[in-house]
DNA sequence: GAAATATGTCAATATGGCTGACATAAATCT
DNA sequence: AGATTTATGTCAGCCATATTGACATATTTC
């Protein structure tokens, strides 16, 4: 059994590198390892979240305010990928509940700049925890460069088109956001 | 705005390690890298899917039985951790549009064995062919030890309970499974 | 003042999960 | 042989999260 793990893996390697092919083989360790290792990923905050009758929907919401304190509604719309009525449901919620704030906006008023409440952080923290805990975990069982090999994987498997947008995003999150923009 | 990038990872990766530290400092890049990352690579198939009149469900349950023929509706249950009543409605569908087939098992004709029809083997390589062409994509602007950098990465992700089973799925995959066990 | 913008909201609809209850056929146990 | 368990299917209803389309309100900009 152990062997069959990785004499296919090189074929695979090898063939994915033939010239000439249109397709390569599938890589379905790949395929299926993304599937199974993004669900187990997800389970810890899913899981905690049910307690507080909250969903993904209101984790994906508190984490970017949490981590983009001011952030206009427009921007999380664009980062989320969902419509205004997607995401008004669920960020009345976490209004109601005391999670989130929104503040009109110094320059333009119309503007509904979200912050999380010291409530929100705690269990924006929370769950950032459980997440931040598996990839330690994971990152600890593999070499010292398995971060950085990570992050360029991960990095390469976005679309071309937006990479540039995400990783703006990383690296300037965290600060407060400029209210006009 | 660049150095930005760099700098933090570092004193991530060492705040990590710190002895003592019950947890640590979030590690925001991979967490959102993931979220990100997955949403681009399910991307591509939705989209091919949506023209079929499918969604994301039907992928997954076409996607496992082209991987594991004559596998049981039971095993499959397992495998996707939904329902029977869920896979019923997405199951028919396929069954019915020609793309599974269910025969009943020879030893046990209890079971409805689960087979992909040549139509739904060509749907399901398709959509493999278009995840397997990101990662390729990706693999190819990394290193030549990047594949095997990003299955361990992926495999150290998993759930420590699960992982022998998904390994062991992964292995055996692509071979007719017996009817009996 | 008119037009564009940022946001919110109402209504209807689709997808893909869930629970609970019940039905059927076939295998297994006693 | 009859009772029980197992594998699967199905009906009915509910929930979460997404969608589109239409419209309302406040504010900024032209």
């Amino acid at each position: 059994m152990a062997d069959i793990n990785l004499t296919p893996l090189r074929r695979r390697a090898e063939s994915a590198e033939t010239p000439g092919t249109a397709a390569a083989e599938p890589l379905w360790d790949i395929i299926e390892l993304l599937f199974f290792a993004y669900r187990d990923f997800v389970s810890d905050p899913d899981d905690a979240l049910a307690k507080f009758g909250f969903g993904r929907a209101h984790h994906r919401v508190l984490h970017f305010i949490n981590r983009n304190p001011g952030m206009k509604v427009a921007d999380l719309l664009v980062i989320l990928k969902i419509t205004k009525q997607s995401l008004g449901r669920v960020l009345k919620q976490l209004v109601d509940l005391g999670y989130v704030v929104q503040k009109a906006g110094a320059n333009d008023r119309r503007q509904r700049l979200l912050y999380v409440t010291p409530k929100g952080e705690t269990l924006a923290m929370k769950l950032a925890g459980l997440q931040t805990d598996r990839i330690v975990r994971a990152l600890a069982a593999l070499g010292p460069d398995a971060h950085e090999a990570a992050r360029r994987f991960l990095i390469a498997m976005l679309d071309d088109d937006g990479r540039d947008a995400v990783l703006r995003l990383i690296a300037t999150a965290g600060h407060p956001r400029r209210s006009d923009s």
